[in-house]
RNA sequence: GCCUCUGUAGCUCAGUUGGUAGAGCAGCGGACUGAAAAUCCGCGUGUCGUUGGUUCAACUCCGACCGGAGGCA
C-alpha cells in the first residue's frame, strides 16, 4: 500500500476531519500543507485544528514559523520532506493535508527553486517598478527573460518582480531554472484525494458559516493580540484572509460587521481559486461531501486500490 | 388625497441635446515554480416597471397605471 496520501480541496470542505479519520484507520500522521496555519499564534482565523480535532493524531508543520518572519515554498518543501522522512522512517503512513496548492505540488514534484529572494535585488527591482513603472520593469524582463515575460501579463507585478529578481541573482532566466526543474521526475507518487461539494452554493454556505464561527471564537481578539505583540500588518502572515480585514476594522477603517462580510467574500473567492488550482491535477480522486455518506470509508477504498 | 423624487444585468448605479445600453461588485472560467489565504487574466442580451401616445426611430419626450422613497395634508 502507498504510504503517502495527499488530501486537498477548497477551504471549509472538511479536509481536516477526513485526514484525522483516515489517520486513525491507517495509523498515519498528518503533515499540514497550509501557508497560514504554519504561523504560531494564528489559530482561529486559520481554522487550525485544536487538540480535540486532532484527536491524538500527530500533526506536523503547524506553528512552524513566527508571524513576523517571511516563510516561503522552499522552506515548506524542506520541512515537509523532513517530516515525511521521519514518519516513513518509523514505518508509518504520511497524510499531506491542506489547501495550499503551490506548496503541495512543489513538495510532491520535488520542485527545485531558482534562488531564494535576496533583499538587495528585491528592493532594487521593486524600486524600479516604483519609480519607472511596472511597464518599464516588464520591458527589462522581456530583454532578460523573454520566455517568462511572454507568459506574464504586464499587470502581474509580483511575478514580474520575482522573475527579474531571479535573473539578477543568478544571471540566468527563471524560465531556464524552471525547465531544469521539470527535467526531474516527481519526488513522490502519492494517492491524491480531493474534497469538494457538488453544489457550489453549499460550499459557500459552509465557508460563511465558518467565518461566523471564527468571529464567535474570538478572531478579533486574536488579531488584536498579534498586533499588540508588534506583528507588522505588512507581513505575509497578516495578509491572510481574516487577518487583514480584521486589522483594518481595528484601525477603525470599517466596522467589525463589515470586516466579517469582507472575510466571507474573500474566503469564497479563495475557495474558487483553490478549486481552479487542483482541478488540473488529473491524479486526484474527487469526493463530494454533499453526496458521500461515508467519506473516510470511500477514501479508504480508493487508498486500498492503490492507484 | 396632493406634490416631489425614483423604478436600467443577481446587487449598487452610469447612460451626454431621442438612433434599442455600460461600469464596479457578485457569479463563472483560467493562469500560477522560494510573497501563494498572495498576485494576475478572461467572460456583460438585460421584456431599460407596465401600458398607450408623439416620432422614420424612445431607456431617453408626453399621458395613464403599478411598485418604492420622501414631503404636505
Amino acid at each position: 500500500m502507498n504510504n503517502l496520501i495527499c488530501i486537498c480541496g477548497p477551504t471549509a470542505s472538511g479536509k481536516t476531519g477526513l485526514a484525522v479519520a483516515l489517520a486513525k484507520k491507517l495509523d498515519a500522521e498528518v503533515v499540514s500543507c497550509d501557508s497560514m496555519q504554519i504561523y504560531r499564534g494564528m489559530d482561529v482565523g486559520t481554522a487550525k485544528p485544536d487538540a480535540a480535532e486532532m484527536d491524538g493524531v500527530r500533526h506536523w508543520l503547524l506553528d512552524a514559523a513566527e508571524p513576523g518572519e517571511d516563510f516561503s515554498v522552499g522552506r515548506y518543501v524542506k520541512l515537509a520532506d523532513e517530516a515525511i522522512a521521519d514518519i516513513h522512517g518509523r514505518g508509518k503512513t504520511a497524510i499531506i493535508c491542506g489547501g495550499t496548492g503551490l506548496y503541495m505540488d512543489s513538495l510532491i514534484k520535488g520542485e527545485t527553486f531558482a534562488a531564494p529572494s535576496r533583499p538587495a535585488q528585491r528592493e532594487y527591482v521593486e524600486h524600479i517598478a516604483e519609480e519607472k513603472g511596472i511597464q518599464f520593469l516588464y520591458d527589462m524582463l522581456m530583454d532578460a527573460d523573454p520566455e517568462t515575460a511572454e507568459k506574464l501579463h504586464v499587470s502581474d507585478r509580483k511575478r514580474i518582480i520575482r522573475a527579474m529578481e531571479v535573473f539578477l541573482i543568478t544571471g540566468m532566466p527563471l524560465s531556464y531554472h524552471n525547465a531544469q526543474s521539470k527535467l526531474k521526475p516527481p519526488k513522490y507518487a502519492p494517492i491524491w484525494i480531493g474534497l469538494n461539494f457538488r453544489d457550489r452554493a453549499k460550499l459557500y454556505r459552509r465557508v460563511d458559516a465558518r467565518v461566523d464561527q471564527m468571529l464567535a471564537r474570538g478572531l478579533e481578539a486574536e488579531v488584536r493580540a498579534l498586533l499588540d505583540r508588534g506583528v507588522d500588518p505588512k507581513t505575509t502572515a497578516m495578509q491572510a484572509i481574516g487577518y487583514k480585514e480584521m486589522a483594518a476594522a481595528l484601525r477603525g477603517e470599517c466596522s467589525v460587521a463589515q470586516a466579517a462580510e469582507q472575510i466571507k467574500q474573500a474566503s469564497r473567492n479563495y475557495a474558487k481559486r483553490q478549486l481552479t488550482w487542483f482541478r488540473r491535477n488529473e491524479a486526484i480522486h474527487w469526493l463530494y461531501a454533499d453526496e458521500e455518506a461515508d467519506l473516510s470509508g470511500t477514501a479508504l477504498k480508493i487508498i486500498n486500490k492503490g492507484d
